[in-house]
DNA sequence: GTCTATAACGAGATAGAC
DNA sequence: GTCTATCTCGTTATAGAC
């Protein structure tokens, strides 16, 4: 890849993450890359062309890093504590900022949905593969449907990483609560053989309906 | 209130829901509410004002109708299922659609910050006072801090939302796995008073952490 | 591949007639 | 209060020199 290409690219990433896609234009990424406007046109074609490939790039650069942490994770404790580190490190280095944003434009701009969803996906499979490893053997697999779980919990942190933007304090109080939801899940999940037995026979007629 | 002012607030709800806060000029917006360019500016000083009104305006109108609504929920799966409700009947009248666009507006415009977390207590002041109500006389009671599990719901939906715009699927495979967990807890905090002790004595050490 | 120059347009905002 | 006309600026995108 050009040296030329690859400093538009960050220059687009660095340049949604402090002025948002809407002031994302063609001088101010070219600006931010340290290039002229025209270049970037004559490698993407369009500013919203770039955009896309930025949003893809930078989401495969931030989600490897944190792929390797996720295979470690052994409990739904240990996976919280692993979120809420992605999370302070999302905000100061901050690709889901750009996801966000991504995901915001989506919404009145159909061509950029495909490339979001797919940005979205990569992270997504791994947090999807995290959550089928840690609940084999827990009386709550059968319960879980991970595919939507994991989206779930990936739109809470898109949500979350947006609300801090605004009332830092009541994210910070919302991801507390979370760590203490996971806490008690993971105390009943843990709980004695008998008591195990008496809520795997309670919940069982739950498995019928719906999955 | 003037019936221009109107006019103009309903025309920029409008316009955010059709083409974001990106596509949201004085031109798109007076041209939706059928009146002048220049009298955006002559009413509100300049379109950021109006836009900042128009989310307050628009979140008020849109949680009066659900705070009834929730006034009646009385266990946490009528709480998710009219989450639900609320979740389609916004994806179609759209606020949150609307929210979620300032929201995301506002992590590179600090003007926006305060109006739109304001904005956003709207829905969460109803949801925390919900859950207090659902939870008295549970186990989980003493182990739950609303303020942060209404901040976390409500992140939840705006993340929720955003992503169904990418990709309606998912969103829904997420939200029935939502409902499904809620069925889950219900059933836990629906126990008999023996296996009830049992959890409680189970769950008591927590509280002494954290909260 | 990279630059300058420029076309064509929409943006926010204001002045001033009515 | 509402309109037209206009100023100034930033935007995408292209043409053409180098």
């Amino acid at each position: 890849m050009t040296d030329t290409r690859q400093r538009l690219i960050d220059g687009a990433i660095q340049t949604i993450r402090d002025h948002g896609v809407a002031g994302a234009s063609a001088r101010t990424i070219a600006a931010a890359a340290g290039v002229n406007q025209a270049l970037v046109f004559y490698h993407f074609g369009s500013v919203h062309e770039l955009l896309e490939q930025a949003c893809l790039v930078a989401t495969e650069a931030r989600v490897a890093p944190f792929v390797a942490e996720l295979e470690e994770v052994r409990g739904l404790r240990q996976l919280l504590d692993l979120g809420r580190r992605m999370h302070a490190e999302e905000r100061s280095l901050g690709n889901v900022t750009v996801l966000a944003q991504m995901l915001a434009a989506a919404q009145s701009d159909r061509r950029l949905a495909g490339p979001t969803a797919t940005a979205l996906h990569l992270w997504i499979a791994p947090i999807q593969r995290t959550l089928d490893r840690v609940l084999i053997g827990s009386p709550l697999a059968e319960l879980v449907d991970t595919a939507g779980l994991a989206r779930a919990v990936s739109a809470g942190f898109i949500g979350l990483e947006l609300f801090e933007g605004v009332d830092p304090a009541g994210a910070d109080a919302a991801m507390t609560e979370l760590e203490r939801l996971a806490v008690i899940v993971e105390a009943l999940d843990d709980l004695g053989p008998v008591t195990r037995r008496l809520l795997r026979s309670r919940l069982r007629p739950l498995t019928t309906q719906g999955n």
